[in-house]
DNA sequence: CCAGTCACTTAGGAGCCCTAAG
DNA sequence: CTTAGGGCTCCTAAGTGACTGG
């Protein structure tokens, strides 16, 4: 970490206590945010500056990311192309339109309205929980504290009590309390010195809450504001950069971006042409003229002085005392009980990120064309404020203002600026465990659980659709296949040569899929070879039927490799369609509701009553695995994994040696005892026995745990378990199998998932 | 319809930190 | 006590999808 971040004050004080040593600097910079703010105003209207195309081909074969070269001359080709090509396909099939009205909606809360929805609705209320998807109405009169100002915060202290959760006793203890933070940090010496870890356990359980109907996300929220990144600290004279072999001085901003560079220096990206190219560019216009006409090749530029400084630097952070790395925990603990909560309709919640990005060198992912181009230091003018009206406003650091401050509820976020690379929004949010973020992830898993009720109708009619006579129909009802079946991702269009060549379904190209009508034993096998998000590789070969072979033959002809493979459909398109027949519905629902379903069906098909603990826990890791598998979430494996493989299989080894040392030892006892049948003999008896128990359990465990890590070389779990799996079917399955819940979700993640802890049963169906 | 904007979810990697084993 | 390695947290990029105004 940047670790560096100091303190507390890096907020506040540039105007104050480290002005002193900055002043020159300051001043530049100073200069320099004029040139700069215009700059980011260019932003704005589109940042056409950078459109160099350099084409090359790619070589780098880094694991499977990054290692298909469809990409590049598509960039190319593909502009003009387009549209002229498209309108004489555009015959090919006729097509007709029917548009149908849409559907209503209230604000971001889904109304349900469609026949469709309504009749599948039996609204698996397990009689209690208010379903988030609807709420019921009856609170009209919501709204008419709109305007109050909160008196207190409640927070509950409460630890024992995990269920009660059907005694409608919300009203329960809350701890009044001042919401000036005064007090709280009172307090909190009180209980800091041991341990921390007391806190307030915040047990408010929203989830038995009404929701708001009106669209607004909140009535009252207040907050301190982010903390910003600490200032650039000027290194030591002694420690040089050289160009052209000649130690060089450079002006502050120059300097600060080197170290950047230096920082990265034994990173790859360092060595790549774009990253490099893009780097100096960006580098060139910190500089002063002088310095801007003497360096102007990236290859004698020599770094590595500043970079062993910065190494010799996070040693040292490391060699640290006790007592001092105490200290800066301490000093982040104080930071976060200051910025890292904000109070949202009397409670106190937890920010996500208070933390403005600190500025650096921008690491896109895959062959990404803005690699290695300057993240601009965010100020305080850049930031916009979201608040309460009637709340304490956060002050900027002195001298300084925020670029506005807006009290709009309809929003979740507390702070925004605007990001120098893409030109896109940042927010500072809350976290997780929030209530504002729980009843979404709540309300999606709801919404997949409505599919999950039609689903079937659905796969009859896109089945059905793969007949149509109509062009456009047959796409949208192929790709919504591929989507359903194999877990794809929409595939918005992208701007092209502002971010690494990607797609999803409906931005699939034809060089991305080939056709087999006949491999091995196989019909009608697709091969998908393409990059996904993240430029992780998606590789898949799978047999189809007839009908979608077939259409894929009709979708291909006449195209080149670098044309869309559904030219007449996008993910706009798709999701009005799928908006008509669910209400709520879209391309991502399916995603969730094939993971989800997916772990349940797995869960109960790996159910073995008897199977020891750890077994079982391998056995969710194994239903866990194969959603991760559909939704292709890759991982590097680890660099220490075959030795750490290696390492475990010694350790079997040698557990087996042990095994059969402690049978042959329980053999002799037997005998033993049977030939003296004396006390003491049973007693040795009883002990080997226990003994070789105990080793083979061990053995077990170890096995297990082999098997877990080699099934996971490349396979990462987490994402599916935090963003695409109902949380309460993992609940009731540890209920239902008496798994204690943290072998599953560790601290954070039951936080999170709090609101499915407390409410799923062990017969939960998703 | 289209491009642009905005808000919010989903994603993998870096690196810190804790723990179990030696 | 030290060390290795694995888990967890943070970080922030990269998606999805709604909406707007022309």
């Amino acid at each position: 970490m940047s670790g560096d971040h100091g303190h507390g004050d890096s907020q506040v004080n540039s105007g104050s206590k480290g002005s002193d040593s900055h002043k020159h600097k300051d001043k530049e910079h100073r200069h320099k945010d004029h040139k700069r703010d215009k700059e980011r105003e260019k932003l704005k209207h589109g940042n056409s500056e950078h459109k160099d195309h350099s084409e090359k081909k790619h070589k780098d074969k880094e694991k499977l990311k990054h290692s298909n070269g469809s990409s590049d001359k598509h960039r190319e080709k593909h502009k003009e192309k387009d549209k002229d090509k498209e309108k004489r396909r555009e015959e090919k099939i006729k097509s007709s339109h029917v548009d149908k009205p849409k559907k209503e909606k209230e604000n971001g809360y889904v109304r349900d309205t469609s026949p469709a929805a309504i009749k599948s609705e039996p609204e698996e209320d397990n009689g209690f929980y208010p379903s988030p998807q609807h709420k019921t109405s009856k609170r009209e009169h919501d709204d008419e504290e709109f305007e109050y100002k909160p008196k207190q915060v409640k927070t509950e202290h409460d630890n024992k009590a995990k269920k009660r959760k059907h005694e409608y006793e919300e009203e329960e203890e809350e701890e009044e309390e001042d919401i000036k933070p005064k007090k709280k940090t009172k307090d909190k010496k009180v209980t800091e010195g041991k341990k921390a870890k007391k806190e307030e356990e915040e047990k408010w359980k929203w989830w038995e809450e009404e929701r708001s109907t009106d669209g607004s996300k909140w009535r009252f929220l207040e907050h301190k504001g982010p903390v910003f990144a600490a200032p650039y600290e000027p290194m030591p004279d002694k420690v040089k950069f050289y160009y052209d072999g000649k130690p060089m001085k450079l002006n502050a901003p120059a300097k600060e971006v080197a170290t950047f560079f230096a920082k990265m220096l034994d990173h790859e990206y360092t060595t790549k042409d774009i990253f490099r190219k893009n780097f100096l560019k960006d580098w060139r216009k910190e500089m002063t003229s002088e310095e801007k006409s003497k360096i102007t090749d990236l290859n004698k530029c020599k770094f590595s002085e500043m970079s062993e400084f910065f190494k010799a630097q996070s040693e040292a952070r490391k060699q640290m005392s006790k007592q001092e790395k105490l200290k800066i925990k301490e000093e982040n603990e104080r930071l976060l009980q200051e910025y890292g909560f904000c109070i949202m309709d009397n409670h106190k919640e937890r920010i996500g990120n208070f933390r403005i990005e600190p500025p650096g060198l921008f690491r896109g992912r895959g062959d990404h064309p803005k690699m290695g181009r300057l993240k601009l230091r965010i100020r305080p003018q850049d930031i916009i404020i979201n608040c309460s009206k009637d709340s304490k406003h956060p002050k900027p650091p002195p001298g300084t203002k925020w670029k506005e401050v807006r009290h709009d509820n309809k929003v979740t976020w507390l702070a925004s600026w605007t990001e120098n690379i893409q030109g896109s929004i940042k927010y500072i949010m809350l976290n997780p465990s929030s209530r504002i973020k729980g009843e979404k992830d709540w309300q999606k898993y709801e919404t997949a659980r409505r599919l999950k009720k039609c689903v079937g109708r659905l796969r009859t009619q896109y089945r059905d659709d793969w007949k149509s006579k109509e062009m456009r129909i047959r796409q949208r009802s192929v790709a919504l296949y591929f989507i359903d079946k194999l877990a794809l991702r929409a595939g918005n269009e992208k701007e092209e040569g502002e971010t690494a060549d990607t797609v999803g379904c409906c931005s699939l190209r034809v060089e991305h899929i080939k056709l087999y009508p006949k491999m091995d034993d196989q019909e009608y096998v697709v091969e998908f070879d393409f990059l996904g998000k993240d430029s992780i590789r998606y590789y898949n070969k799978m047999p189809v039927e007839k009908r979608v072979f077939k259409n894929l033959q009709l979708f291909l002809e006449n195209k080149q490799p670098e044309d869309d493979l559904f030219d007449r459909l996008n993910t706009s398109i798709l999701n009005k369609h799928l908006q008509e027949l669910m209400d709520g519905l879209t391309a991502k629902v399916f995603r969730t509701y094939n993971a989800s379903i997916t772990l349940q069906q797995q869960l109960k098909e790996l159910a073995c009553p008897e199977d020891s603990l750890p077994a079982k826990v391998l056995s969710y890791n194994r239903a866990n695995r194969a959603v991760a598998i559909l939704c292709n979430h890759q991982r590097a494996p680890p660099k220490t994994f075959e030795k750490s493989m290696q390492n475990l299989q010694t350790k079997i080894d040698e557990k087996q040696n042990q095994l059969s040392a402690a049978r042959k030892q329980l053999k002799a006892a037997k005998s033993d005892h049977k030939a003296s049948h004396d006390d003491k003999s049973r007693k040795i008896l009883e002990m080997k026995r226990k003994a070789v128990e105990r080793i083979e359990e061990q053995l077990m465990k170890l096995q297990v745990q082999a098997t877990d890590r080699e099934e996971n070389k490349q396979i990462s779990l987490g994402t599916s378990k935090l963003n695409y799996l109902d949380p309460r079917i993992s609940v009731a399955w540890c209920k239902k199998w008496d798994v204690p819940i943290e072998k599953i979700y560790n601290k954070t993640q039951r936080e999170k998932f709090a609101w499915a802890l407390d409410m799923a049963e062990k017969d939960y169906e998703f």
